[in-house]
This record gives structure tokens, sequence and C-alpha cells, in this order.
DNA sequence: CCCGAATGGATACAGTCGTATCCTAACAAT
DNA sequence: ATTGTTAGGATACGACTGTATCCATTCGGG
């Protein structure tokens, strides 16, 4: 049910949601999609956490994939390719985060819950990468905090223009990696 | 009449936009909007030019200000410190151009006008940087295009950032002022 | 057995949407 | 002076929206 909204969202845009197009995606009468969503704000809001969880399942499934030599600049280079979106369903679920992002910006309910990852992803990054500093995998006058903000603005930059078929997923993950080689790089303790 | 709509689109979203409200706003009657407007596409698209002009009007004028020294770095840093908002009308308009943007990714009429802008900025700033480079103001192993998608890439991504105030301005033209730093920094001949 | 809760089909309601139509004015050129 | 174009007010139309209501099932515990 929450994805035939989120298909709706990825491929027609978030304001072709209704709930008889819902319905009629799910295969259901739009009595059902009442049923379980009392609301449209509670229904929309229920897509943007599935959108989340699969934002989540994602990382730890590259994480995962990429085990054993979990280096530093491994986690790093496992969340930003997460970010920018590398097969079919990625790119529909990026194209429907953006909706929603977009639709944040002047929606102060959904902005509450669309905020939560950013966030929890620019700490959990940060506390890697101050770690990393530590430990002399990275300079000491880098500023942890920077240095994440940046690459995360980055990842998210490169994934509109992927998103926009100005650029392919190889050619956004060669730039994350120049990048990722700069501040893993020789010179750094 | 456009400057009603663009108010709108950024204050309250693209999806509140609607010809009875930008009468309202506007003050004037419906029929109004419809006889300069034919079609509420045509509407759209005029504002989405409106923008892209705001734009362009902008970068000249920052240019303009700090002419006289037209360093290569100036160029960029005049343009990616545009791109990301820096008072409270550039915020606005960049709130309408991020609705904007979203909703091209569903609708390909809006797409066709909205990527010309970008891909314009991209040719002229890639062929500043390769002139650059053949001067010598950057390293000779750098790959002009790739520099500069990466850069607007960062300014894109840094200004969700900033309009979701995740992050202030000065925070933002810091980091790019950083990774301008590295690419026209010393060791670039 | 049966009765309340869960589930869902059919339909109705009031509102908003884009668009179209009908009717005045004003003003410029013939 | 009349005619045509530009400009705009008032209103109507059908489509679609979220939400509510009324009704029919199904099913598990008393």
């Amino acid at each position: 049910m929450t994805e035939a909204l989120l298909r709706i969202a990825s491929t027609r845009g978030l304001q072709a949601v209704s709930m008889r197009e819902i319905a009629a995606e799910a295969g259901v009468s739009l009595r059902v999609v009442q049923y379980y969503f009392t609301n449209k704000q509670a229904l929309l809001e229920s897509g943007l956490t599935e959108l989340g969880a699969r934002m989540d399942r994602r990382v730890k499934q590259r994480a995962a994939a990429a085990a054993g030599e979990l280096t530093p600049r491994g986690v790093f280079a496992a969340v930003l390719g997460t970010i920018v979106p590398f097969d079919e369903q990625s790119r529909l679920d990026s194209m429907a985060w953006t909706a929603y992002y977009t639709a944040a910006l002047t929606d102060p309910a959904l902005a509450a819950v669309g905020l939560t990852l950013p966030n929890a992803l620019e700490d959990f990054l940060t506390v890697r990468l101050t770690a990393a500093q530590q430990a002399g995998d990275i300079a000491p006058d880098r500023d942890p905090r920077t240095e994440v903000a940046g690459l995360l603005a980055l990842a998210n930059g490169l994934t509109h223009s992927v998103l926009s078929r100005q650029r392919s997923h190889e050619a956004a993950t060669k730039i994350i990696d120049y990048h990722l080689d700069r501040l893993f790089g020789p010179g750094a303790a």
C-alpha cells in the first residue's frame, strides 16, 4: 500500500498522489486506503518513513557486502555510494525522496520527519571521521564535521544531476572517489 | 503577475499555486490571469523563465561588483556564491527553483526549460576552467569538466542544506572556498 | 450461537481546480 | 461616428479532491 504511494510519487510526482490513485495502483477500493491511513497526512508520512527505512536498509546491505575490511574510507564510500542512485529502484526512490524534500520545505509536519535521517547520517559520519582523525587516517587540520557536510552536499548535488540525466551514476561515483582520495589520501597523517 | 506566482511558489510551494491564488495575491480578477497567461502551463513556464533571468542578473551583478580583478578563481567564487542563497530574496528564489526542479523531474515540458540554465552554466564554467588550465592556473592533470561538475554539485547540495536551515550561508561559503583553495591553490601549475 | 470488532464496498458531500463563456467598458484607427 | 481590438468583471461547467456515512461481510471469543 505504501509501495503504491511511492510508485506514484516517484513516477508522476507527489502532487499526483491522491487517495483514489493509490487505491487504483494498489488494486483496492478507496475505502481501504481510508481505513489503513486515517488521513492523507498520515499516508504521506508513512511514505516518508518507508523511504527512510529503505535507505537505511541499502546502506547496511552495502556495508555488509564490503564487510571484513571496513576501513573508514570504506564506510564513507558505502554511505555516499548509496546516496547516489545506482539502479532503477534506487533511482525511483531518489525521485520520491526529492519530491518529499521539496514538499518538506513548505510543510513543517513533513520537515520534522524528513530531517531525522539526514541529521542522523551527518552525526554518524562525523563520529566516524573524528575517530579516523584520532587514529591518524586523515590530516589533523581537517574539521570532521565540515568535511562530512561537504561530502554529503556533494553526494546530494550529484544525485540531482544523475536524476535529471545530466550525468551517469559512474561519473558521479568517480567524482566522489576523487574527493575521498583527497581526504584519505597520502600525506594525511 | 509572475512575481505573485513566485511569491506563492516560494512560500507555500508549487502545489499551492492556482490561478485563483495568483489572482488574489496580485490583487486582480481571475479573468486577468487567464487573459495574460492562456494556460496554467504557460504561467508555470513564465515563472521558471523569470527565475532563470533573476539568477542570471544576480551573477552578473556580483561579477560586476568584484570587477577589475576577474581572476578565474574570482569568476568561480562569484558564480558558486550566487547559487547558494545569501539573503532573504535569494533564499525565496532558491525555494521556488527547488520546487521547479522537482516538478521538472516528472514533467518533461518543464524539464526542457529548466535544464537550459544549468547546462549553460556548466559549459560556461568549463570553458573558463579550461582556459585557466592552459594558462597554468590549475594543475594539468585535472579534468575541467569533472571539476566543474563537482563544484556545481557541491553548490547545489549546500543550497539544500541552507534551505532546510541545517547550515548557514557563511558555513556553506566556507566549504566552497575551501574547495576553491584546493583547486586554484599552490602547486597548481 | 451470537455478537462485537475488523474489514471493506458503494456512495455522497462540500470544496477547489482549470477552463470557457458572456457581457461591459475603454480606446485607436478608419 | 462606427468598428475592432484590448482589457477585464461575473459566472458557470465538469472533473477531481479529501473526507464522511451507510451498509455488508468475515471471524474469533463469550
